[in-house]
DNA sequence: CCGATTCATTGATGCCCGTCAACGAGATGC
DNA sequence: GCATCTCGTTGACGGGCATCAATGAATCGG
């Protein structure tokens, strides 16, 4: 019955599903990180959105992949082919529902990078962006006014592309908030928020501080 | 057991769910245009997305909704209960099935949007809405090198805030676009494109001309 | 028929930020 | 240990665009 399923480890830079391709294979992250990522004519590439461990990759049922399934880390999968997922989908009302709710997820994840992309200064996106890793860091639990170490796994370019700017603009950008206080750099890719009310501030308050339940 | 469905108009501004509330009806857009719209504590709002004939909107089962629907233009709606859809999914797996395939595609549409924020300048913005509108005009078939007209139901603030962007700017890159000969200006609402390449051009192929089957 | 309101457009101005360039730091390989 | 490469940062510059302000056009109400 969970024959289908397979454990596989990918190296950085592996492609899994490649732009304007039928996905042959569904899979969840276990550890890693992965990113969707469209490549424009000119070039220039862009990330759509990230993919962390829990979340579900390559599409069921609606056709190609309208932009590339990326390693950005080592990472670790659990994958299985298309199909088989597909009918057990819809021999499983229990399975459908669950797939449903974590499609639901994306949605919303989705939706709050539109809003995020859409308004205001590349300070004001930064700002957001680390409150996010906040969130997926304290997970619901109440974080009291201790700093908060993140782990970045990206390349300040892949930052950039996430947040529609240029890197240079983006170091500016986390020197800002270095200065105003607001976070600690310890290396480009460890820092600590150390105010999560004036980050939030800083957010534009695009995403409110009460998702975190404070 | 279709009693549960009931056919309502709304005017345009009504708000058919307020921002961070449960949502109490799920509904089909049958005519007219209604908008996710998030305020941000500045009194600034921002339309995350649109819905369109066709689509669906509320939540079933994850949450509260974090942005207001609003009807953009007078329309017409077929909404139910919550609680009923959600009953009536749990049911019958093929409801739930139509239900997935739906929430799919907007899944696809508001990834598209975050593609089309990410990157460029406005004028790439408003070309790539422009492509958007199209597609939807044509649906598939195919379109010929005739002029394509337009029916704009928003305002231009809406477009702007919808782009990210404000109402000046906005002319000004319409204006753009009319000098290039890509589109004609009618009236505020209402405009021709005229040359459906060299506005995928200015979209910075950030929409590929493929989608149309061109 | 005329004032009031809403909305689109246009111009002027200052700033944000994307681009180009150079430098520094760390990692890798021979 | 040195050359090389990648990556992050900093500086300078110019253009795009947000903001403020004014005008014009259209709709609405009395």
């Amino acid at each position: 019955m969970l024959a289908i399923w397979e454990r596989e480890k990918v190296p950085v830079g592996h492609i899994l599903i490649e732009e304007n391709a039928e996905a042959e294979r569904i899979g969840f992250v276990l550890d890693g990180l992965l990113a969707m990522v469209k490549t424009l004519p000119d070039g220039r590439r862009h990330i759509i959105g990230l993919l962390t461990p829990a979340d579900l990759f390559g599409r069921a049922f609606n056709g190609k992949s309208g932009y590339r399934i990326e390693a950005l880390t080592d990472a670790e999968l659990l994958t299985c082919p298309r199909t088989p997922f597909e009918e057990l989908l819809t021999r499983s009302p229990e399975a459908e529902r669950l797939f449903l709710l974590n499609v639901l997820d994306e949605l919303d994840a989705a939706r709050e990078w539109v809003m995020v992309l859409g308004s205001g200064k590349v300070v004001q996106r930064v700002a957001s962006l680390l409150l996010i890793l906040c969130r997926h860091k304290v997970q619901g639990a109440i974080a009291p006014r201790a700093p908060i170490n993140l782990h970045i796994q990206l390349k300040r370019v892949d930052i950039a592309h996430l947040l529609g700017t240029s890197p240079e603009s983006l170091s500016r950008s986390f020197k800002q908030l270095e200065r105003d206080g607001i976070i600690a750099i310890n290396t480009p890719y460890n820092m600590d928020v150390l105010d999560l009310c004036e980050l939030t501030e800083a957010a534009g308050n695009a995403l409110l501080i009460e998702d975190f339940g404070l």
